[in-house]
DNA sequence: TTGTGTATATTCACTGGTTAGTATACATAC
DNA sequence: GTATGTATACTAACCAGTGAATATACACAA
């Protein structure tokens, strides 16, 4: 049955993206991902050349929704820059409250794949992370603070952080926490050397 | 041969560690830890209950050392509190370039068992880190600083945040973003209602 | 000094279960 | 009648944990 051929693919990646972030990735069989899905392992072989390749199309599925979801908790926050910005933690904070959270899929998967420093999975994690690191990046340099970058770094290091911490401890409120030093960083970069305004 | 009883569980606790750390838990079979400890994996079931048992061991050795490091950093810097916070950073990054480091083995073990909250090794690691988030409490708590438990975990996000970003980029220059964050932060906090001084 | 028992420490060989990946055949659609 | 897609059944390796036996050290009795 080709059917429209891709519910088959997405299927498995949505089932995968279940099993793998939940219980790990060397935890999860090939199997389960498949019997989740509904479907043979050998089916899934016919879609995916190797477990690697699941993991990777994985952590793929998860890039755009979470960057959409981070600038979505911006924009929808009045305010200004630190306000919004510290809102994003504050988001976090209530997820990272709900049973089925288990931190961030990018890093823990970096984490579990830390043997193997040039796994397509680790590339997809890190260019999920500098996409988020320029959108700061950019804000940064629209309001003229001296060195966005840095600041955008310091930010991401903050949100990585809360979520290494947050797992570890699975005390949530460490997030508000990151969100206040987040907000102080950014206040203190946009009272010194501005150019444009706040 | 009992001999002295005791360079037998240390050989298997270092074999543990040496392959644990740059391999990860379940990558790592028991087998190959008693191999690399030159002994049987019967022997090791005689000293360890379980593999679960092993790989708290193997973090519970890694807590002192690790605090005793950070202890050593700080106080043969130079300079006020901020510099040498800030000197942790430094050398966690001279740390970070070598071909061997694989990140933070508390951390990496807590989001490798993410699945199992109550593992006693996540337990260890929780424990690991409170005790370097009190240390710098009371380091702070001694300036006079306003709100030292909150600092305290600022700091210690940052450092959290590094050894997760550092992993995934590759790029030990995190960690002295990290550190100037760090120095900013307790510089903004010991600025403010100070009651002592620095 | 010699024999004997007991706790400690170690090995060999095994079990039962799991796993990534595949050879082959079958079904459907166009 | 060929592309696409799915399933059955298999391989070869790996892996956590165990049963049974053995070896050593040492305390104590003869």
């Amino acid at each position: 049955m080709p059917r429209p051929s891709e519910p088959t693919r997405e299927r498995i990646v949505q089932a995968a993206n279940s099993l793998f972030y939940s219980e790990g990735i060397r935890r999860v069989s090939v199997d389960e991902v498949a019997a989740k899905a509904g479907l043979t392992k050998r089916t899934l072989y016919y879609h995916f050349k190797s477990k690697d390749d699941l993991v990777a199309a994985y952590l793929a599925a998860r890039d755009q929704p979470n960057l959409a979801l981070f600038r979505k908790w911006f924009s929808e926050t009045e305010g200004g820059v630190p306000v919004k910005v510290e809102a994003i933690f504050k988001n976090l904070a209530r997820s990272a409250r709900h049973p089925k959270w288990k931190g961030c899929g990018f890093l823990r998967t970096s984490a579990e794949l830390a043997n193997m420093p040039g796994h397509p999975a680790i590339r997809i994690g890190a260019a999920h992370k500098k996409k988020f690191e320029d959108w700061l990046r950019a804000t940064f340099a629209e309001q003229g603070i001296a060195d966005p970058l840095k600041l955008a770094r310091q930010i991401l290091l903050l949100l990585d952080g809360s979520f290494a911490v947050v797992l570890l401890h699975r005390d949530a409120s460490y997030m508000e926490t990151a969100g206040e030093a987040a907000r102080t960083l950014i206040e203190t970069a946009m009272m010194k050397p501005r150019r444009k305004r706040g």
